[in-house]
DNA sequence: TGTACGAAATAAAACGTTTTCGTCCAAAAT
DNA sequence: ATTTTGGACGAAAACGTTTTATTTCGTACA
């Protein structure tokens, strides 16, 4: 059986709580006696029971992370896996572990809250749901403290990319790179998706072009076949965009795809962009341009605001973080401008 | 407050024991009650403790994970990601949550052994760590059940992918279109490069082809830039190989921009040959000839082992389970025997 | 009629902590 | 000399369960 703290305290020869107190360095114990414990608690190699601990003091140091999708594996698109490092470096530097959540428990299928509850998480990252589903709601609205990533809540925590300012500044480079058609592919329907749609339809205007219907259509984020098989309604269009903004790197890859298997070549006869920039997409031949998103840096704010709010749930809710990204231009966009 | 097992004896009014009994399955306990029982759990909301449960029974139903890399970051590898996954669905299904672990409780550097034991978790899944650390050994050593993945021990529970059969496979799809002069990349020292190596070895011999010491270099793992290096010094070399094994897909991406910007062409001049097969890698052009292991199946047999080894400790180990992949045969195999 | 038995329930200890409150005692203050 | 203070420590309750040992009670059996 593992040392307690009991075994401690007859090494020491004082009472439990003595123990404790010096232990946890509270005040009314001498430092003689703290120094006597600590020696003797390393001798033993006495380790703190997490789960009495926890049990006692309604806090168990963990995190609970959500991360789900259709193909219930998000870890699969790269870019989840650099939110999870970079959260899961500043929390683990604040001392708290994370928990992957998913819904149920024993065999029993169970929400996403009760799974939190039984597992007495101090707090709850957003990573990777749909926002619109019932039980996700019911979870933000609960009583643990929670942090959402790229959604936006008026009354919670949340940390956003700059997807507004994203797609604005591939916006700005595919305009003065001469490109006047430009297509626009968008994901399914949730803040993100909103943000960038409307900054393109702002662009536009403000860059006086009309907005082809055709070129503005619904696609699926990380999914390189429905985009390979969009992007090839959209080669079938005329006139034909330029340009096309891809949902995501991913997703461009399945763009790509179609265009060369239409015979056509990028950039000579089309332009491509991403968004995302995980680094596994630049290391391909022809550099994708796309706009990167510092996933490392959303998942290391999250776990900021996540903690503060767990460390003092009274402070007033700061309005969302907003990471910015900045652009990689490659190679995937023509100078239509060339001489 | 939640509402405890206490609240739930009140209401029935009868001991609670006999509630706890009656929530676990006892016999003694009669049906009658067993419903009540339920029926008023079910009514006011009752969740039991999994803190309070698990510090009775020693019992978490919690799975460390270990995944480190020099990166601190492995997920950023879809292999691992993929890996997880499988896992994860696999412990989940049987009523297990996982937990990520590191090497620090607090803000205290502990080992992980250490940290296991203080989040007391029922068992540990080595997914990505080098295992000839101390720290691991210790681990691996300890009273904890853990699982290694692609890593072999005699007395202890492991899963491989089957290494030598996927360098073998290559080979012999190389040699098979011509290849004699075949260049091998290996990554940093362990089980898996030493039956890799050996395979590598093996089929050399049995294909009665020389070995060029030149062309057998020691690389990294999930590497572009080291791969890029490497690859450079390795095209230099004369005659210079006709076709280059890398250590994975992700070097393999390093390995063609250093033959891109050595002017050469994949596969006319110079034929590539990566190893993983993940998902995103077949959907760039040239697509990589590879071998795709198949990370999720591992992942899952990691758990089922795992929990297996937890809850009879004393059954006996069986030899490693070894999980096939298959050849993914893409475009940058030049086939020399054409006429 | 007395005994034995089994089913169903309960009491209580335990798991390893934290924390409130109380006690003790020496030194300082009156 | 008495009271006050405060520093150092200890006793014990509590957190929410599980589980062992015990009790209760009705029924079957001798």
């Amino acid at each position: 059986m593992a040392v307690t703290i009991r075994d401690l305290s007859k090494k020491c020869g004082i009472s439990v709580s003595a123990v404790s107190k010096a232990l946890n360095g509270y005040p009314d114990v001498s430092e003689e006696t703290r120094e006597r414990v600590l020696k003797a608690a390393a001798e033993i190699g006495y380790r703190p029971n997490a789960l009495a601990r926890a049990l006692k003091t309604n806090k168990t140091y963990n995190l609970g992370v959500i991360l789900v999708d259709e193909l219930h594996n998000s870890l699969l698109h790269t870019f989840f896996g650099v939110l999870l490092g970079g959260f899961r470096r500043e929390a683990e530097s604040r001392g708290y572990d994370i928990t992957l959540i998913n819904h149920n428990i024993g065999n029993r299928e169970e929400s996403y809250l009760n799974h939190c509850r039984y597992r007495n998480v101090d707090g709850i990252c957003l990573m990777c749901v749909e926002f619109q589903m019932m039980e996700i709601q019911e979870l933000v609205s609960s009583e643990i403290p929670s942090v959402a990533i790229d959604h936006f809540f008026s009354n919670k925590d949340c940390v956003l990319s700059d997807n507004r300012e994203g797609v604005r500044a591939l916006m700005d480079y595919v305009y003065s790179m001469g490109h006047r058609d430009i297509a626009f592919m968008y994901g399914t329907p949730s803040n993100v998706t909103d943000a960038r749609l409307s900054a393109y339809y702002e662009k536009m205007r403000e860059f006086k072009l009309p907005v082809n219907p055709e070129h503005v259509v619904q696609s699926h984020y990380h999914s390189t076949s429905h985009a390979q098989q969009d992007v090839q309604a959209l080669l079938n269009t005329t006139p034909r965009p330029t340009c096309i903004l891809m949902t995501d790197d991913y997703s461009a890859l399945g763009g790509i795809t179609a265009i060369n298997q239409a015979g056509l070549r990028i950039p000579e006869d089309i332009s491509v962009v991403g968004y995302d920039g995980t680094s596994l997409i630049q290391k391909i031949h022809p550099r994708l341009t796309t706009y990167r998103q510092d996933g490392d840096e959303i998942g290391r704010q999250a776990a900021i605001r996540l903690i503060n709010r767990i460390e003092n749930p009274d402070a007033p809710i700061l309005p969302p973080a907003v990471v910015e990204g900045r652009m990689l231009i490659g190679e995937t966009v023509k100078n239509l401008e060339e001489i």
